[in-house]
RNA sequence: GGCGGUAUCGUCUAGGGGACUAGGACACGGCCCUCUCAAGGCUGGAACACGGGUUCGAAUCCCGUUACCGCUACCA
């Protein structure tokens, strides 16, 4: 490849589903590759299947790569538009003689097929229409008998010179000569891919390894078409925990579905970068910047990856850590909203508090889910007591109502709501309580008064956060009730 | 079956002839820190699929075997 051909690189999926990690990874290493050499990143929808393509899929596709942050330049391209040119493409070929018409019916293929199965013979096209005579092909034609068009595979080997791979070679011999043309003058994949990506001028196509068997057939297809070769680089797959090739039955598969679990983008892209791909050190949590900065081809895996998602949400909780406290509320306050804690303007009201909330959640969870969760008690009055976290630090409920009353009584004495007071005085309550330097018998029973939780940020920092009326609001809300009865 | 691809801890990977008693990360266990949970720090167990070559020397190169994956449609 020369270097003064600027690369343009083409994400093609087709419209059957959603986006899955395994596209949105495809995607992310053509992204990546034209932000770190320049170029073009463009998108073609494979919509040439009807019966299984959707608009809703298409939809899917644009919110998932949206989301994600890979932006495409120019428009996006749908393959069906396009038939047309492919039909003249491989009439060109019939028209220049590397393509001949087939008569035979696909009940008559079919049937070749069972026999040479039963023979334990592998089954090939025998070629017995190009054998025709040009009468006899002409008589067929103008008779109207349907045909399909082949293309005539020439002698020899057909090799390329994978990115991932290196070198790789297909005998030309175990390849059939395949249909391009269909009797409905429809193009067969191949043709249609080929077509499309000389018309957009690849110069890179970059894809699933399960392509790697249809490479030769397209590259005999370019030169039949007297076309420049692009380069191919072949992305092995991504698998689930069992070891086969991911799909719905090993649970969230879909971009989407990551997306809705509280899993930020930036963390999504990182660890599927890793899924197949090393910067070459020890280097793992990188914000996209830093990825692009740092990808190579070089560093491309050749084998198949598992899909972990434990490991994925122990690189979102990286990553919450990472980004900004600003950058990250963009993303909270959408699931705060919808939780139905808060409402935009609410928290827009209280951008300092939330911001400072947000910093102590963020240390302690993994998910944006796990933020809202943690986020609750500080939005709600309608404390959910935990039963566990009562049954742990609530034992004695008398004992109990009496020591938050004492505790109350202290914080409210203090001068100023402020953290250092607040542990002075607390631990000199402990203190004289006779918990001795076990403060932690007084944190823990009020962290559940104030929460609901056994689990908070610091007892200090929720103090804080709630307000010196808030807070104390809360321990009489407590005391009431503890003195009710239990109603498990 | 044919053809093609792949093969380092359970998982993601570093490694591209000597620096390897094979490094990092996730997960798992222990310890430290500590008001809970995290985070963080320290620490433990855990791998070169197998067999032949080549070489003074192989996780690294070559060849077989095995296993897994993909393709083998008038699907994409």
């Amino acid at each position: 490849m020369s270097s003064s051909v600027v690369p343009r690189l083409r994400f093609a999926p087709s419209p059957t589903g959603y986006l899955h990690v395994g596209g949105a990874r495809t995607a992310l290493f053509n992204w990546l590759y034209v932000k770190k050499y320049g170029g073009q990143f463009l998108l073609r929808i494979e919509d040439t299947d009807k019966a299984r393509s959707t608009d809703e899929s298409t939809r899917a596709i644009f919110d998932g790569l949206t989301w994600l942050g890979l932006d495409w330049d120019e428009d996006v391209v749908y393959q069906g538009a396009n038939l047309e040119r492919h039909r003249a493409d491989a009439e060109r070929l019939l028209a220049n003689g590397t393509a001949y018409r087939c008569f035979c019916t696909q009940a008559e293929l079919a049937e070749r097929r069972a026999a040479a199965e039963a023979n334990k013979e592998s089954f090939k096209y025998d070629r017995r229409c190009d054998r025709l005579d040009p009468a006899e092909i002409a008589r067929r034609v103008a008779a109207g008998m349907p045909y399909t068009v082949r293309f005539r595979v020439p002698e020899g080997t057909t090799s390329w010179d994978d990115l991932v791979h290196g070198e790789i070679a297909f005998p030309n011999k175990d390849i059939e000569d395949f249909i391009i043309l269909r009797t409905d003058a429809t193009p067969i994949y191949n043709m249609a891919v080929v077509s499309d990506d000389i018309a957009m001028r690849i110069t890179l196509v970059m894809r699933g390894d399960d392509h790697i068997s249809n490479t030769p057939k397209q590259i005999m297809l370019y030169r039949a078409l007297g076309a420049e070769l692009p380069q191919f680089a072949h992305l092995p797959m991504i698998h689930g925990l069992d070891g086969k090739k991911l799909s719905k039955r090993h649970g969230a598969t879909a971009v989407g579905d990551y997306q809705h679990l509280g899993i930020l983008p930036g963390a999504m892209l990182n660890f599927l970068a890793l899924l197949g791909w090393s910067p070459g050190n020890d280097v793992e949590v990188m914000a996209l910047d830093q990825m692009v900065e740092l990808f190579s081809p070089d560093g491309l895996q050749k084998k198949a990856a598992i899909f972990d998602p434990k490991k994925l949400e122990w690189m979102n909780g990286q990553h919450l850590s990472l980004i900004g406290a600003a950058e990250l509320l963009d993303r909270v306050v959408p699931a705060l909203v919808r939780a139905g804690l808060s409402t935009e303007a609410e928290i827009a009201g209280r951008r300092d508090w939330m911001l400072a909330l947000l910093d102590l959640l963020k240390v302690r969870a993994r998910t944006i889910d796990d933020i809202v969760r943690q986020a609750t008690p500080f939005f709600s009055e309608d404390i959910a007591y935990d039963a566990d976290a009562e049954a742990k630090q609530w034992k004695d409920r008398p004992a109990t109502a009496e020591l938050l009353g004492s505790v109350k009584e202290t914080l409210a004495l203090l001068p100023a709501w402020e953290p250092a007071a607040m542990e002075e005085a607390l631990r000199a309550l402990a203190e004289r309580l006779g918990f001795g330097d076990k403060a932690g018998k007084i944190f823990q029973p009020l962290r559940v008064a104030l929460t609901g939780l056994g689990v908070s940020p610091g007892i200090f920092e929720v103090l804080t956060m709630l307000g010196r009326e808030r807070s104390l609001a809360r321990i009489d809300q407590a005391v009431a009730h503890l003195a009710a009865p239990a109603r498990s």
